[in-house]
RNA sequence: GCUGGCUUAGCUCAAUUGGUAGAGCACCUGAUUUGUAAUCAGGCGGUUGGGGGUUCAAUUCCCUCAGCCAGCUCCA
């Protein structure tokens, strides 16, 4: 019997026995990897832990505590659950049950006349757990195309015959079971089931067979799969923490904005509230405009058909545009972006090199009539403000703009309160345009880019937009959801569209690359976000009421007048409750509705010329002067003193 | 747009098998003058999402349109 060499993760060499798995790779490293180990890898390739190793392979063991090992966890989890639904409703044919982020589903074919609904899922989920109590070994069996062929066509599932007859001859086919029930998968699953169990089904959804409407209905059950009891109560409590923070509900609660979806579906009307973190947000970018060396323009709202024709928005998205026609029969467009305007002001005027890169900046109001299955409160949208940044410049200056642009982003977010952010580098995909060596030109420039502002990054292969890389931003909320808010993209398809150019040094035209970036993305998105990012609680220096002067009794009305005051005049966004409830009313009211600081005005306050703040966490400040307010608001507000323009 | 579920007062929700709607909060008025999350009383408020149908009678059953929610798809 010979050894065989082979690699672990940390570049260590083992030596194990010929024939030897992937679970005895495990079990020689420890018997605890060995227990909490549900699959492998080899060689960087997904495989079961009964998989054989070979000479000088890499092994990477998946435990329940990895990310990969989880996602194994929930896909095991789907076929035992069509296992339980084709027992719990017999006839019910099986498709297919992929993992999706947190979750799994099945889509199931039932029997005609059988209903299957969310009232049935206690019933399946006990059927799930009798399973998993008996800890039955999955199996895999290796057939040939025709076996499996035969062998689902003998139990009536034409949709896996359908899968399996669209799978390439001569290979192997893999089919996986528990008991006496097989599903074609490609694997790995874990070694038996009672490395399942917790599981909670989520909801039920409509489904085509492949997607497509002309074919039959299916049942889509999710469902959700964790390690333990522990993760999987830990991420019911993250989605109850998630409805609570809710923006719509928020918006309402705090009076920032409300849908009136009867009129303006897919748009928001924004309270004065709502309007004032708005206003803030886009003077916090302002400001960041000028330091990134930004210059704001102005676009129109409405712009001839012809300018979309040429940038090639009228072919791909006039569906999805509003269009309309003028009294002279001429067709007109509502923008559904910036950037064709923001080329053709470029184009006004001769350019020279000397004028590059040109950084042109706008709040970009855009509409897309989007399909209305998708809108949700201010996340998804059909009126939306771009914070949209285009830089016009040369190749050679791309790398020194993007890593500009990397670092613009980088500070807003942290400063903003978001302290993970995912980069992503998206490389050319297989549909696309222009010619190779511009796009190593423009990956090499996108990544050294990364490399030089000195982030972790990751290749999203084949993302790309068809003209051009891009750079994508996601950001960890709170309580961990992810959102992409910024863009980098490089385009140089609109200004050769166009025909936008530069005279070049050499005294020739030369077409410039153009540089689409955005920080936050859209204003209402981003403000979507971050009040369910920081549940409402918004910092001092965003909040669009920073403090309420509540007094005790009506007799402190006067000075308490003069606080608010004091404090509107030196740019303290504050409000005042005089009424003549009892003060713990007012502090109620108050915190309901998460103002920061509420400044309690009574005897002592009056006499001794102070103000009591208390924070929105029920703690008191010591009493103090109005000047020490002033002064400890101003920075407590941090970068975000200043922004508001009727202060 | 597609699939499923849903739509009752500003908000959160009630209303037996079909018998033309109630409560709390909010709001308004009055009383109360109060020290850190709800003072008391009275009042206003609804063509039960719009339209159509079945029925002696529809919030309830059917059709249709719109919207909302969860997915799908899409996201220039």
């Amino acid at each position: 019997m010979s050894l065989l060499n082979i690699y672990l993760p940390d570049g260590s060499v083992r030596q194990l026995e010929d024939g030897s798995t992937v679970f005895d790779v495990a079990k020689s490293i420890g018997s605890g990897l060995a227990k909490s180990s549900v699959a492998g890898k080899i060689n960087g390739k997904l495989v079961d832990l009964d998989e054989k190793i070979t000479q000088g392979c890499k092994v990477e063991i998946l435990t329940d505590r990895s990310a990969e090992g989880v996602d194994v966890i929930r896909h095991s989890t789907a076929h035992l659950m069509a296992m339980a639904v084709q027992e719990v409703f017999p006839g019910t044919q099986i498709t297919i049950g992929p993992v999706v982020e947190n979750q799994f589903y099945y889509d199931v074919y039932p029997k005609p006349g059988t209903k299957i609904s969310a009232n049935d899922f206690p019933v399946i989920e006990k059927k799930m757990a009798e399973i998993v109590e008996k800890n039955l070994p999955v199996v895999k069996k290796i057939v040939s195309r025709q076996e499996a062929a035969n062998y689902f066509a003998s139990l009536g599932e034409k949709f896996k015959v359908e899968i399996v007859e669209g799978l390439p001859e001569g290979e192997d086919i893999k089919i996986y079971g528990m008991d006496n029930w097989f599903d074609l998968c490609r694997g790995p699953h874990v070694p038996s089931t009672g490395k399942l169990g917790a599981f909670k089904l989520m909801s039920i959804a409509g489904a085509y067979w492949r997607a497509n409407k002309d074919n039959e209905q299916l049942v889509r059950i999710y469902g959700t799969a964790w390690a333990n009891k522990k993760d999987l109560d830990n991420y019911l409590n993250m989605l109850e923490e998630a409805k609570k923070r809710d923006h719509i509900l928020l918006g309402r609660e705090l009076k920032l904005f409300t849908l009136m979806s009867d009129i303006a579906p897919g748009a928001a009307f924004f309270f004065p509230n709502g309007a004032k973190l708005y206003s803030l947000l886009q003077n916090y970018i302002r400001k960041k405009w000028a330091k990134y060396g930004f210059q704001e323009i102005l676009s129109p709202q409405v712009m001839n058909a012809s300018l979309w024709k040429v940038s090639g928005h009228y072919d791909q998205y006039r569906e999805d545009m509003y269009m309309f026609q003028d009294e002279n029969k001429e067709e007109f467009g509502i923008k559904p972006m910036s950037c064709p305007g923001h080329v053709r002001l470029f184009m006004m005027g001769q350019k020279s090199y000397r004028d590059l890169p040109l950084r042109y900046a706008e709040f970009g109001t855009c509409h897309r009539n989007e399909l209305s299955g998708t809108l949700h409160g201010l996340t998804r949208v059909r009126r939306f403000t771009q914070d949209d940044g285009h830089i016009f410049c040369t190749y050679a200056q791309v790398q020194q703009e993007v890593l500009s642009a990397l670092e613009f982003v980088k500070e807003a977010y942290a400063e903003l309160g978001f302290h993970e952010v995912i980069y992503m580098l998206s490389t050319r995909p297989e549909k696309r345009i222009g010619d190779e060596a511009t796009w190593d030109i423009a990956e090499n420039a996108l990544e050294n880019a990364l490399k030089e502002a000195q982030v972790n990054y990751q290749i999203n292969a084949g993302d790309g937009a068809f003209y051009g890389p891009k750079i994508d931003f996601k950001v960890k909320d709170a309580i961990g959801r992810l959102h992409q808010c910024a863009t980098i993209q490089l385009d140089p398809l609109m200004p050769t569209r166009f025909g936008a150019s530069y005279q070049a040094t050499s005294n020739s035209q030369e077409t410039p690359v153009m540089i689409h970036r955005a920080v936050l993305g859209s204003v209402e998105r981003f403000m979507g976000i971050f009040i369910e990012h920081c549940a409402g609680h918004f910092p001092l220096g965003l909040a669009p009421v920073q403090c309420r002067v509540v007094t005790v009794t009506e007799s402190h009305q006067n000075y308490a007048r003069k606080i608010a005051d004091y404090l509107k005049q030196n740019g303290v966004r504050v409000e005042t409750d005089l009424d003549n409830d009892k003060l713990s009313a007012k502090i109620r009211n108050a915190q309901l509705l998460k103002i920061p600081y509420m400044l309690v005005i009574g005897d002592k306050e009056v006499q001794t010329e102070t103000l009591t703040a208390r924070y929105r966490d029920g703690k008191n400040l010591e009493p103090m002067s109005p000047e020490n307010f002033l002064e400890f608001i101003k920075k407590e507000s941090g970068v975000f003193w200043g922004l508001d323009v009727n202060q």
